[in-house]
DNA sequence: GTCCGGGACC
DNA sequence: GGTCCCGGAC
């Protein structure tokens, strides 16, 4: 387990990405505020489109009072392009609420923070995380994907008892000392590393822990909702008339194919 | 063009 | 289980 972590975190500290919502000097906490923009916009969006409205709306909305201040038609459109528009109406909700009911401060409990607008367990455990160092998971669906393949897992994206057991797994392989580094750098290696498709195993820091890896069955996991795809079979008829009646027959190579129907 | 992934909430 | 939206893959 350590030296899981330990190689985690190497790879992390060599290789992660500079984002706008990393910049911060080394030995200062990440401002939550900046934390919690950057989550609400990356829940529902990829990184590099992320960026350019991070820092529209950090310039215009540079700190929780100034948002909590703001009226929701402004902050609509500055996330206009985004999508999801629900994301920005309860971003705005909670930095009022945070403002009106907390002084302004993040909780610092799992429980408290899912009473929260726009909130869930991921956002939770990635706030916990990133702001207080806590050794809280958060499992979106990099995390997810990595701990399935970590352990040759079966779980399946999307299924909320999936994402409970990686919260347990997560939470069992969290070193003391970087909690939140360690919960940053599983959801980069799931983001640049740990790919769902084509994943880049040769670069990977935990290749040599990794049981779908050593199975060579690393594109079986996560496994996927199946969708119960209704058939649909398509049907095409030929319409006969002999001057009195109409039938109707199926083509050939349809279901049923040559039968005749009367209408 | 179609399919799919992505969190929270209803 | 459905909905919100967009971008990326194919």
């Amino acid at each position: 387990m350590r030296e899981l972590s330990d190689a985690l975190l190497a790879w992390f500290d060599q290789c992660a990405r500079k984002l706008p919502w990393r910049e911060q000097a080394s030995d200062t906490r990440r401002d939550p505020y900046a934390v919690i923009v950057s989550e609400f916009m990356l829940q529902q969006t990829q990184v590099s489109t992320v960026i350019p409205y991070y820092s529209r709306f950090m310039e215009r909305f540079p700190d929780l009072l100034t948002l909590a201040s703001a009226e929701e038609p402004e902050v609509l459109k500055y996330w206009e392009g985004l999508g999801y528009y629900r994301r920005a109406r309860q971003l705005l909700k909670l930095a009022k609420t945070l403002v009106s009911d907390f002084s302004g401060a993040l909780p610092q409990d799992r429980k408290t923070l899912l009473k929260l607008p726009g909130i869930g367990e991921y956002t939770a455990g990635a706030l916990l995380s990133f702001v207080f160092d806590l050794p809280e998971p958060a499992v979106d669906g990099n995390v997810l994907r990595v701990v399935a393949r970590l352990d040759a897992e079966a779980y399946t994206m999307g299924d909320v008892k999936s994402q409970a057991a990686a919260r347990e797994r997560v939470s069992g392989l969290m070193p003391p000392e970087r909690p939140g580094d360690f919960s940053e750098a599983l959801i980069e290696l799931g983001a640049t590393i740990c790919l769902s498709s084509s994943p880049l195993c040769h670069d990977c820091p935990m290749s040599h822990v990794c049981r779908a890896y050593q199975q060579g069955v690393v594109a079986e996991y996560p496994l996927r909702q199946k969708r119960e795809k209704s058939p649909v079979s398509q049907m095409s008829y030929v319409l006969v008339h002999d001057g009195t009646h109409v039938f109707c027959r199926r083509r050939s190579e349809a279901l049923l194919h040559g039968l005749y129907e009367f209408i």
